[in-house]
RNA sequence: GCUCUGAUAGUUCAAUGGAUAGAAUAACUCUCUCCUAAAGAGUAGAUCCGGGUUCGAUUCCCGGUCGGAGUACCA
């Protein structure tokens, strides 16, 4: 790579020179911005005080000696303590022509034998359906996945599902009480949907019992505890455990509603996982990780008998992981679905994507790994990401203000449907492809909004105004593919083969809007790498626009089937046939097609 | 209270310690006889406040101000 040789060069420079000894790697450089002359910066103040010479001066040294030792280096100059160095032409056109008809070119292949890099993402609990924060979570789950294995690494996908607890017995409760034995199928309503339903209703009674209760001059605290849905709704979580018929074949048909339901929203999501784990089957672990801690001593058991680790040494707190009668707590649990995980993989790193309301719970969780003497518990990575504000605060079920998953989507459908009658560009289509296409754009759009904002950053949803479609927008870079397939079917027609390699002599001098794409073609593998360092799909989505832009701008007034040089047109061409390659390729890392046509 | 986290144009988002802080959107202009105008070009507009480190700070450190989250024998 052109980068590498030259910060090599760098080095070498600054060692023969000036006797200064440097790591290749440590050398800044950067690309060149587009009001100076040149490709690549290298920032030179770092070395002025040990060379004893002006910036200026240093530059000139520099640039003279990389110049010489680096053959792509065709010039630089000097501003200040930024020495600019230009690559020659016959680099840049020998790169295009080199990339094109690579079908995978930005992307590293995955190697199936290395050990996997285990992604948990989703999770949901089954008593209510998805909302617009899960999608957030789904989104991210499913990118950071194509983004790591964009990268090389073996990826496995999963999925914990909860499936258990007080929360899922509330809805079946309120099922039986009030639900008059509906169904997806009696009512139309989509399973999860309807499961939710019963969960809200629950809280409903629930609080006008409440109500009852303090108004008969009860404690608040203390009506939620003997409120008579919740010692009902306690019993029978009772029964579940004890594997109670009766409540088993209730919870195992609702969760049935749900699961089906789920797998539509995944579906229409673009979503899937290589492995399910269900909460109901996992609740139990861990307990055999707190006696081996206890027996290494690293846990302690309080006088009531429950287990605690102590973190105070960690500048944290005390964690509760046994209960004094027994049983098992959150964290407990995900000792024992982590250490489980480990070995059914064989993973190499195991990578959660959950909410940043969970920083303390998953710094917690690597803690104890490591007390517990796992070596891999520094490879255990939380994918922390920001909450989706509405622009009143905070998304509440109770206070209806839930942005829901499938009506976000339909509309966002409908939407794409409406844009794409009023530019009529698509009446020779069929029907059916103009659903798909409606469903591409409603997605592209959804997903890019969502994927390019930093996963570390709260990001914000207004439901009044709809998701764009213009601008910095995912249908802006489908709409700049789907251009630029046009232009590469058209020069096809004509006859042109853009796969065959040019002499670059046999090309004229690159205009600066030609070299400003490819210099960000260029950069793409770059760009990857770090997005993937970063676990950070917004760094490809941000990449991914930089480019489109850089087209457009190119395509915009540079003639390319009508450019009348063969060579220099044909190769036109190849850049073109390459941007669509790699707009496809980022695309498909953030779970984005791209069509041939819009 | 304690812990963590954030604050950049009217708004939504960018910026490995580097040059004149980038985009989009909203506002105001211009460009379809031309490879898809869902586009391109232009005008105007921002680093919360105060210190410090540095050749250089939106970025790192300290102190404020204002948000958000966590602080359950819930998950």
């Amino acid at each position: 790579m052109i980068e590498q040789n030259i910060q090599q060069a760098v080095s070498t420079a600054l060692k023969n020179l000036y006797g200064i000894d440097t790591a290749p790697e440590t050398v800044v450089l950067q690309t060149t911005k587009k009001e100076f002359e040149g490709d690549y910066t290298v920032v030179v103040f770092p070395y002025v005080k040990q060379a004893r010479k002006s910036p200026e001066q240093l530059g000139n040294e520099l640039g003279a000696k990389v110049k010489e030792l680096v053959d792509e280096v065709s010039d630089y100059n000097v501003v200040k303590g930024f020495l600019n160095l230009s690559v020659a032409d016959s680099y840049w056109l020998q790169f295009v022509s080199q990339t094109v008809g690579l079908p995978d070119y930005g992307l590293k292949a995955a190697d199936p034998a290395a050990k996997p890099v285990v992604v948990e993402y989703s999770s949901p609990n089954t008593n209510k359906p998805l909302h617009l924060g899960h999608i957030r979570n789904n989104l991210l789950g499913w990118s950071v996945s194509e983004l790591l294995a964009a990268n090389g690494a073996n990826v496995k996908k999963v999925n914990l599902v909860n499936d258990r607890g007080i929360h899922i017995c509330k809805s079946m409760l309120a099922w039986l009480r009030y639900g008059n034995g509906e169904t997806p199928e009696s009512s139309g309503m989509k399973g999860d949907h309807l499961v939710g339903k019963y969960y809200v209703e629950f809280d409903k009674h629930y609080k006008e019992e409440i109500k009852t209760l303090v108004d008969q001059g009860m404690e608040e605290e203390e009506a939620k505890k003997q409120a008579p849905l919740m010692l009902e709704a306690q019993a029978m979580l009772k029964r579940w455990e004890e594997g109670d018929k009766e409540v088993r074949d209730l919870w195992t048909k609702m969760n049935g509603w749900v699961y089906a339901g789920f797998d539509e929203t995944y579906r229409r999501l673009g979503v899937a996982f290589d492995k399910i784990y269900y909460e109901s089957n996992t609740y139990l672990l861990g307990k055999e990780l707190v006696q081996k801690g206890l027996d290494m001593g690293v846990l302690f058991r309080k006088e009531d008998g429950s287990v605690w680790c102590d973190l105070t040494g960690d500048g944290l707190d005390q964690k509760l992981l046994l209960r004094r009668d027994g049983t098992s707590v959150y964290m407990t649990q995900d000792l024992g679905t982590a250490l489980l995980r480990h070995n059914d993989f064989g993973a190499e790193q195991l990578i959660y994507v959950v909410g940043n309301e969970q920083d303390y719970h998953f710094k917690v969780l690597k803690l104890i790994l490591g007390k517990l003497g796992f070596e891999w518990a520094d490879k255990v990575y939380h994918l922390s990401y920001g909450m989706v504000e509405l622009p009143n605060g905070k998304m509440k079920s109770r206070e209806g203000t839930v942005v829901d998953a499938d009506d976000l989507i339909t509309e966002m459908e409908v939407t794409a449907e409406e844009m794409c009658r009023d530019h009529g560009k698509n009446d020779d289509m069929t029907p059916e492809q103009l659903k798909e296409l409606y469903h591409i754009l409603a997605l592209g759009a959804l997903k890019y909004f969502i994927l390019k904002v930093d996963p570390a950053k709260n990001m914000l949803f207004n439901p009044a105004e709809s998701i764009d479609f213009n601008g910095n927008t995912g249908p802006f870079i489908q709409y700049t593919h789907a251009r630029i397939r046009s232009i590469v079917r058209k020069a096809e027609e004509q006859g042109i083969d853009e796969t065959q390699p040019l002499a670059p002599s046999a090309v004229p001098t690159l205009t600066d809007k030609e070299k400003a794409v490819v210099r960000c073609l260029h950069d793409m593998p770059g760009a990857i790498a770090s997005a993937a360092d970063n676990f950070s799909p917004a760094m490809v989505a941000n990449y991914a626009y930089d480019l489109a832009k850089s087209f457009n701008s190119f395509y915009q007034d540079t003639p390319i089937l009508r450019e009348t040089d063969t060579a220099g047109k044909t190769f036109r061409v190849q850049l073109c046939a390459v941007v669509a390659q790699a707009l496809k390729n980022t695309m498909r890392i953030l779970g984005i097609e791209v069509p041939e046509r819009m």
